[in-house]
DNA sequence: TTTCATGCAAAGGTTTTGCATACGC
DNA sequence: GCGTATGCAAAACCTTTGCATGAAA
């Protein structure tokens, strides 16, 4: 079977099918855009990386280390890229930075717990938002496409601490 | 009844239960906060303009029309301080800029549905969620203190105009 | 060869900070 | 009067842009 896969965090609710770097790249190529030694390795980086939240700061020092002649601008345009095309998707943890995301096409369900103690973020996958987003498109006729969800509170360990 | 009451946007659900100025102000004086003009421009900026989602620079634009002397450190100061105090809390609308929003613990469950043909952020009280909220602090032991919760998608006009 | 992508540096925008002054209590 | 809050200006960040160069197709 083709593709990448990972288990979604948090809990074992079993195995979401990723998009392969050749995957992307080849929707690169169809809409006429290079194929960069740059961007291979920025999308090198989320693909590693995944369920991580990078700033673009935290994507230029990391790509920094195999492609070290590498420019902050060209990540910012490649990460602008990316978010247009739907590869990537744009995140806020409260922390003044745009952070960026593989965009899970099948695991649309996606969301935050950040704790407001030690600032970790964990992730919860769950279906059980449907059943709103139904009820929302009824009465107000808003045609979601796709949503995020932040919980902020104490993880497990920051309250057993106190 | 003492308090301002203001209508939940979007539909008819009731109203809903908001702190006064002087709510805001005692706290502030419990605090050993000094209770300034300029704090109290701010604050009532919030108080007439319920429902909105302002940018610190917004806020500056307004306050100065009835405090023109007033600086934009200031405004920043004063609204961290008031996000410390939990009076205001910070929403992010995905345009680079922080955004403020009276913080309704009455109304716990308050979303945003944002427009991405038009723009236009509109809001939607739902309570649904609680049934998520307990999974998920049953699954993972995640204690939630608030939530943010986003929409993406198409309002019913851009629908139409399609 | 043509066109697009890159790197650098400068500029733009938002938010924070240092410090002398002003003001609430 | 004491101690905090303010205004101003500068600095610190994050992000975008212009332009000459370099590399992909």
């Amino acid at each position: 079977m083709p593709g990448l896969y990972i288990q979604a965090p948090g809990e074992n609710i079993g195995w979401i099918m990723k998009k392969t770097l050749e995957d992307i790249c080849s929707k690169l190529q169809q809409l006429n855009y290079k194929i960069t030694p740059q961007r291979q390795a920025i999308l090198k980086t989320f693909i590693n990386k995944i369920s991580e939240h990078l700033s673009a700061e935290e994507v230029y020092t990391i790509v920094k280390e195999d492609y070290p002649e590498i420019g902050l601008a060209t990540v910012y345009r490649t990460l602008d890229l990316l978010v247009e095309l739907e590869v990537l998707m744009k995140i806020n943890l409260g922390d003044n930075r745009t952070r960026y995301e593989l965009n899970q096409h099948d695991s649309h369900y996606h969301h935050h717990m950040i704790c407001l103690n030690c600032g970790r973020v964990q992730e919860f996958d769950h279906d059980l938002l449907e059943t709103l987003e139904k009820a929302l498109t009824q009465k107000t006729g808003f045609q979601i496409i796709d949503h995020q969800l932040k919980f902020f509170g104490y993880c497990s360990d920051c309250k057993a601490a106190t």
